[in-house]
DNA sequence: ATTCTCGATGTTGACGTTAACAACTGCTGG
DNA sequence: CCAGCAGTTGTTAACGTCAACATCGAGAAT
């Protein structure tokens, strides 16, 4: 009898009932209770239904703690993402978690505010701390991971190329969604494409301003200077109004599709017509795409895929294969043209 | 010395190194190796330096499966979602996984594919299964929990307010969004509001249906049949297409702001001008509302509010007070007025 | 000088699970 | 009639950590 101050209550039990629980119901050892949660074979069918039934009343589910201890594994993934909320990532963490449930993982996330180095660093070793078995790292936009901390024998996928040579990578093909987007508009006729650019740090955008330069370079166009945004609706607005007060644009491959919805703006608010005055080309293919007005032409990333192929190439570690540290996968991308562009035409 | 048959190689070994391999090497029991992970105070500074320099020689991070098996507790919130991917979904997530990891805790998620009471429940089970010490479900489209069979001492939340009475619930208040967006629409003259309404099965669309249903009623209007659709901006495209061919309707709420997307494309093909002909009023306010066109006037939901209530609430509980089951935490909603609203104007 | 106190450190055992092995049963085949 | 076998079940120990208690030593108080 434990003796409790006054007005003290006792502690809260958390009742979870335990193998040895099952195993006193059932009138069998705790391990054959284990032998039955886990499925093994060389248990008679009688035995089998009586822990079953114990199970039930008791409500007993094993304890993943001590399940992982004992094993050395948690079947759980860790997600490193920077801001979640964006159609990207969020669609990314979505084909993960599916993935990762179909093979039987869960899934854990920590988000960071910036996508730095050290950041990344505390969140990988906060999700170390925790327990995952592989780290998924979404988009950082990282030099190099050499000043990365990880533990050493963590598995570990990086979402985007950065990382070639460095960590296995997985991404999409920017590179080639971005010559199709702009030799589309080439192919109407226009004489040069305009960038409007992602920020400077960003190393996809960095990717998909240098192969819009080399597609220009390869059919002799003159290269002009960048429109400069930040991925933001918001930046795309003001590079909207400099491309509205400048007639001799007459077409803009914006490098995503967020600040193509910004030009948008823009541009009708200032009364210039898409596509018959300026041609816009977005990128990723987000689901409102379709819905601008007029519907945008866009480079769709499959994000869908690169989330299945980063859990695929965890697994693939995880069974023990030496990571290739240079293994690059390269999801292709597709041009979906709609409404957003034509030939160009003069101008007042 | 253990004799490997010739071939075989040597099982892969995680080196994890544990705190007795801290211990031996900083020359201190496993104890105080504990004490220093732990940041106890009773331990000499020399002997803390030491144990440190050990920790960091060999990589040492605490088994987060033997802390949680011994302390009963995973520092970790399960979260149980569907589509993740949608915006008001990957915003409450995105909240909630801040708001965790400012209270330290780790977050699992966990997607269903359809909101049904069996997947809920399965998903559950599998959480609890993990390591979870308490489960947030984001908008399940449930009649009630009382099928829903949780581990009991679980604590549990619930985004949107189905469950009232039932379960703790966090939700915005939509009900006095609706009605503002209704008397909005209403203060600008319409003589009454059709509904695009959301799918008959889900909670919130039934929410707002209602809550504009007794609007009209409040002020002595006409309660037209309402436009179905499912929430995707393709059922609003197919609604839009019934709007442009009724010249009776003057202003449209749809129930998200995706559907009004869809709207916009159907009436912008048909020659409808919004507003002139047809107001228009959404419910979200996604990012890219600002920048449809003309600018989505629409009811914003405050999504980092309700996940960083979510978590409050969960950690109440977790904290060991009685969970109060019919408490409902309602986030107000804002009415944002931009341009897609104006007096109504006789269509032709 | 002797006892007391207190702070630093060590020892022990338990959390719930499962692999490895041991033990027991009933049956087959000689 | 018994060795041996296969199939089922039980026993033991260990995974890594930490709370509780035990121990040790040094200085304070008498």
């Amino acid at each position: 009898m434990s003796t409790l101050p006054p007005g003290a209550s006792a502690p809260r039990v958390r009742i979870a009932p335990s193998q040895a629980d099952v195993a006193r119901l059932a009138g069998v050892s705790g391990q054959t209770v284990s032998r039955v949660a886990n499925g093994s074979e060389s248990v008679l069918p009688a035995t089998r239904q009586r822990v079953l039934d114990a199970m039930n009343t008791l409500g007993y589910s094993p304890n993943s703690a001590a399940r992982a201890l004992r094993n050395g594994t948690f079947d759980t993934l860790g997600i490193i993402v920077h801001k979640l909320a964006r159609t990207g990532e969020s669609r990314t963490v979505d084909a993960i978690v599916t993935a990762a449930h179909q093979a039987r993982h869960t899934v854990t996330l920590v988000d960071v505010e910036s996508p730095s180095t050290d950041e990344v660093t505390a969140a990988a070793t906060r999700l170390s701390h925790q327990a995952i078995d592989g780290l998924i790292i979404i988009r950082a936009e990282l030099e190099r991971t050499a000043d990365l901390a990880l533990p050493a024998d963590l598995p570990v996928v990086v979402s985007d190329s950065q990382f070639m040579g460095q960590l296995p990578s997985v991404g999409s093909d920017q590179i080639s969604g971005t010559r199709r987007a702009v030799e589309h508009l080439l192919s109407l006729g226009h004489q040069t494409v305009h960038l409007l650019a992602g920020p400077q740090d960003s190393v996809p955008a960095g990717t998909r301003r240098r192969a819009w330069a080399d597609t220009l370079a390869a059919h002799d166009r003159p290269i002009p200077a960048p429109l400069q945004g930040d991925w933001t609706a918001e930046s795309g607005y003001a590079a909207g109004r400099a491309v509205a007060d400048d007639p001799s644009i007459t077409a803009v491959f914006s490098s995503n599709d967020e600040m193509a919805a910004g030009l948008y703006l823009a541009l009708h608010e200032q009364g210039v017509r898409v596509p018959d005055d300026v041609s816009i080309v977005g990128f990723d293919d987000v689901p409102l795409a379709t819905y601008l007005w007029p519907p945008l032409t866009t480079v769709r990333q499959d994000f869908g895929a690169i989330g299945k192929e980063l859990v695929a190439s965890l697994l693939t570690q995880m069974a023990g294969e030496a990571p290739a540290r240079d293994a690059l996968t390269l999801i292709p991308t597709e041009l979906i043209v709609r409404r957003s562009t034509a030939p160009p035409r003069r101008r007042p």
